[in-house]
DNA sequence: CCCTTCTGATTACGGTACAAACTGTTTATA
DNA sequence: TATAAACAGTTTGTACCGTAATCAGAAGGG
């Protein structure tokens, strides 16, 4: 064991994660960095995905061997945990003064879009993302939204934590649908799987919908006998599963939730 | 193309999971089948987790090579699908005479248990879950629900969305909680971290509660001056951020969640 | 000064998904 | 009935992956 520890008790990817490393003093200096082994396997992520993050290749990028990582980082696993935490950085609360709710739901649109801007994240292994500083400092800025609001932190962090599942699942949603919206675009132009698009306009977007696709699907391949109370759903023209704006969708489940958390507060505070 | 394709419009791993190929009427009679393959990986899974799933593997455990297994599935992505689709047969709705939510309700926790039961669920890639004969059944299950609900067909999906969405949200929170409470009995006993637990008491799953640790944790990194709201709930004593009981848990989020729903269904109904 | 400690590189190992070529079997057709 | 086509499964090989073990050289402390 030839490291340095100066809280043994705590798991040294936590350790990292809070940059709580005591240098060295003798021997080389280290011309790699935590940080910039982790910037520049975001780089990579946000370049070509998480799956082109490996090892070597952020090595590569960095102008060194992939066995020279693991001089700073412990395991991948670690430095995807290092990543998770690294693009919470980015979030940034809106000026906020307004009720909780409005507060809450701001803070789980930014946390939304940055998922859309970083689809990548949604990939990482779920076991890699930990309490590092900075989404500990995004928890923070929803305790302070919740600050006036009289429950027991347990049950601010019950709530917290639904918002963020939300957050994964609706940053699920609207990937893959953009996802497949990109593959319908490029299937009506003829163009491989490969193919990059540049550009979609809202018509070619609307006839390539993904929810149409399953719609289409459904009606194709669910039938009257085996599927009979989605048959009925589905009579009758258009069931209309797609909606253009996506935006729509975001606030049609983000506005459920937040009308559950009311109902929870109301009930809660009333007696 | 040497592929006989009886739906050329339908993505070929669409006519798979629906069972839509044509037998082939020449050559020797295949041994190997995609049910039996899908029910080896299946099994490999429930024993050793996905990550144990390889082409390698599930073809030994039939007594074939791996590449045997690429004549009856297109690719490792496409066996992940079918596998998604293969465990969605074991959901059972259970009598339901009931409103909308109760029955909501109860088909959101079967599906709870489903992932508790196969927590290796949550490790396929999103993009593998695609509506395959008994998803499809299952969210038939749900319109059934939903059937005396007069909102279109649209809102219905949307809901049922959201409540799928739960599912794996309060899945993973569950199985995450779970293993970190393994991993903290497995300390505590000062046994090495592969070793197997069989049973672990009341107490020391309390003792070892992995929210417990988060709140240590939180403590211990997280200083009043960067994460000021946070020290201040986390002031005075215990926050309790852990909860005895899974199935509290479990009821206060699906709780919050149906409860939204009923706010939409009263806004929507009333005008 | 030496000697310890540390950095990054090299090599090697067991694993992965899968492409291509090959052997042998079944069956439709000439 | 002979032949050729279509098919099933195996073999071989490629290009990766994460990482254990080992090594040479650099830097600072005694």
């Amino acid at each position: 064991m030839g490291e340095h520890e100066p809280d043994p008790g705590l798991p040294t990817t936590l350790r990292r994660l809070w940059r709580r490393e005591d240098r060295p003093r003798r021997g080389p200096k280290p011309a790699l960095s935590v940080d910039a082994i982790v910037r520049a396997a975001a780089a990579i992520a946000d370049a070509d995905g998480l799956a082109a993050v490996s090892m070597a290749r952020v090595g590569e990028a960095l102008g060194y061997s992939a066995m020279a990582l693991y001089r700073h980082v412990q395991s991948k696993d670690e430095l995807l945990a290092l990543l998770a935490d690294h693009i919470a950085a980015d979030l940034t609360m809106p000026a906020h003064t307004g009720d909780w709710r409005s507060g809450l739901q701001a803070w789980t649109l930014v946390q939304i879009e940055a998922v859309l801007a970083r689809p990548w994240f949604l990939d990482l292994p779920l076991a890699t993302v930990q309490p590092g500083p900075n989404r500990v400092r995004w928890l923070d800025e929803a305790f302070g939204v919740l600050r006036d609001v009289d429950i027991p932190a347990a049950e601010k962090l019950a709530i917290i934590g639904l918002l963020a599942q939300h957050v994964l699942a609706e940053g699920r949603v609207q990937v893959e649908a953009g996802r497949a919206a990109m593959a319908g675009a490029r299937r009506a132009r003829g163009l491989p799987d490969d193919a990059p698009i540049d550009e979609i306009s809202a018509d070619e977007l609307a006839a390539a919908n993904p929810l149409n696709d399953f719609e289409t699907v459904l009606r194709h391949l669910a039938g009257p006998t085996d599927y009979p109370h989605l048959a009925e759903a589905l009579a009758g023209g258009t069931a209309g599963f797609a909606s253009a704006d996506p935006h729509t969708d975001i606030d049609f489940g983000l506005t459920i939730v937040l009308d559950g958390i009311e109902a929870f507060l109301l009930r809660r505070t009333a007696r």
